[in-house]
RNA sequence: GCGGGCGUAGCUUAGCUGGCUUAAAGCGCCACCCUGUCACGGUGGAGACCGCCGGUUCGAAUCCGGUCGCCCGCG
């Protein structure tokens, strides 16, 4: 089990400097997922809006959830009861939990700084010149773990707390194909000192998470899930390398790369962060998924992906096509009755739905309030059932063109997006 | 014909015992944004000479008269 064959690695290209991308096979006891891929995000168990049929629909590989956003509202229970995740959501494909290892970012410097996961150039310039925001911080960490608590943001004054151990044994719970290593995830504004200090720690997480679930492997547990370890280490280059070579000497299953980086930096800091692990087990680039940066990321040799962009973007009305996005909420939609995309293989535009169709399917009028409301959903049901469909179909393109030796012809396809 | 009600952004309305209104909101429209989901979303923006004419007043969307249009009663 979570043996990863790499059956193409584009040698000819390596050779020639043209990048690293690798095409593979990594076995779960869910089925085999092809990578390069990208993981749905399904915070909460299941993709946002979607049912049982609407699964079936849009037909993900393999999807992520949240170990922090399951614990909070209190689910764990419920999962483990229904005899892991794979019951309890009704999806039989590989599935991944984060550790929450991001939130302790996201909830925390990331909402106090309104910065996200890849930082804007025009943000604030770094945090130690914001001292007085210290106390906003929602987020405590120290070495046994994080405590949260939103009180300072004006909500109750219940704590939750994540260690490694707890993070592993959550995730344990929960059943999971993959799960991550409990980690913290640095910004771009933190400083050299922080970001190592963090990153130091990080890696003592890691050895503890990994004594918290040791290697299916090398194991005689019943636990059949693969533990990936992350990279961190900012923007730091030589934070970064360290990191790489640190965390890609443990037993881990895989590895992640973790850490909120600004726009201009991802090729450079993915170099540094891959330098260190061994080329045979999977590496995962968290977060990430704009198609421009999928294209940067496959070249350096990333495996692995999970994003929101292609359900979130779904329910905010961006439809991806080949040739572009279609803000599909615009006016210039409402008489546009040709397909979303007639290249599209997707169950929605199989079944003939017209841009104006779907356009009105995302209005929230049309009869009562409440029947207004799902009309609307209607139309974010779609969306995410054709932006799941539009990326499984540019990965499997990313595959093919990694066999086939054109990576670089397909990239320039997607020249809407780059 | 008589009595009553209503006419304010593209739509639905708030304001209407006059100055806090350089007229407000929701929807719609336009632009930008969304990267290990606090998000069925966020941030901006355009858009109205308050039906029309006249009067009272220092000052009227707000009061008065007339007029046009729509609605409801009674004939």
């Amino acid at each position: 089990m979570f043996e990863f064959k790499i059956k193409n690695n584009n040698q000819k290209a390596r050779s020639a400097g043209l990048g690293q991308a690798r095409t593979g096979f990594f076995d779960t006891p869910h089925g085999i997922i092809k990578t390069p891929n990208l993981a749905i995000v399904a915070t909460h168990g299941k993709i946002k809006l979607l049912n049982k049929t609407d699964y079936s629909r849009a037909n993900p590989d393999l999807t992520i959830s949240n170990t922090f956003h399951l614990f909070v509202n209190d689910k764990i229970k419920e999962i483990k009861k229904a005899g892991g995740i794979h019951k309890w959501s009704g999806f039989r494909k590989p599935i991944m939990t984060d550790s929450g290892g991001f939130q302790v970012f996201s909830l925390g410097w990331g909402k106090v700084f309104g910065i996200g996961k890849v930082a804007r150039s025009d943000g604030i310039s770094s945090v130690a010149g914001h001292l007085n925001l210290l106390s906003k911080n929602p987020v405590k960490i120290s070495e046994n773990g994080v405590i949260f608590n939103f009180s300072v943001l004006g909500g109750n004054n219940k704590e939750y707390k994540l260690t490694p151990e707890s993070s592993i044994k959550i995730q344990q719970d929960i059943g999971a194909d993959i799960i991550f290593a409990f980690d913290e995830c640095t910004s771009p504004l933190h400083s050299h000192s922080y970001t190592k200090k963090s990153m130091e720690r990080t890696h003592r997480w890691a050895i503890r998470s990994l004594k918290a679930n040791p290697p299916a492997g090398g194991s005689k547990l019943k636990i059949q899930q693969a533990l990936f370890g992350i990279v961190q280490g900012g923007i730091y280059e030589d934070l970064r390398k360290k990191s790489s070579k640190f965390i890609g000497s443990l037993s881990f299953d895989g590895f992640g790369i973790g850490g909120s980086f600004g726009e201009k930096q991802m090729a450079d800091v993915l170099r540094w962060s891959l330098s260190g692990l061994p080329e045979e087990k999977p590496r995962h680039l968290l977060g990430i998924g704009k198609i421009k940066d999928i294209f940067i990321a496959v070249k350096q040799g990333i495996d692995l992906f999970d994003c929101v962009v292609p359900t979130r973007e779904a329910r905010h009305g961006t439809i991806y096509t080949k040739s572009g996005k279609l803000a599909i909420k615009k006016g210039i939609f409402a008489k546009d009755g040709k397909l979303i995309d007639r290249n599209c293989d997707c169950w929605v535009c199989r079944n003939g739905i017209t841009r104006r169709e779907l356009r009105e399917d995302f209005s929230a009028k049309g009869g009562s309030a409440s029947g207004g409301k799902n009309k609307k959903i209607l139309g974010q049901r779609l969306a995410t059932i054709h932006n799941i469909n539009f990326f499984k179909n540019l990965f499997t393109e990313i595959r093919e063109a990694i066999a086939d030796n054109k990576l670089e012809k397909l990239e320039k396809e997607y020249y809407n997006y780059i």
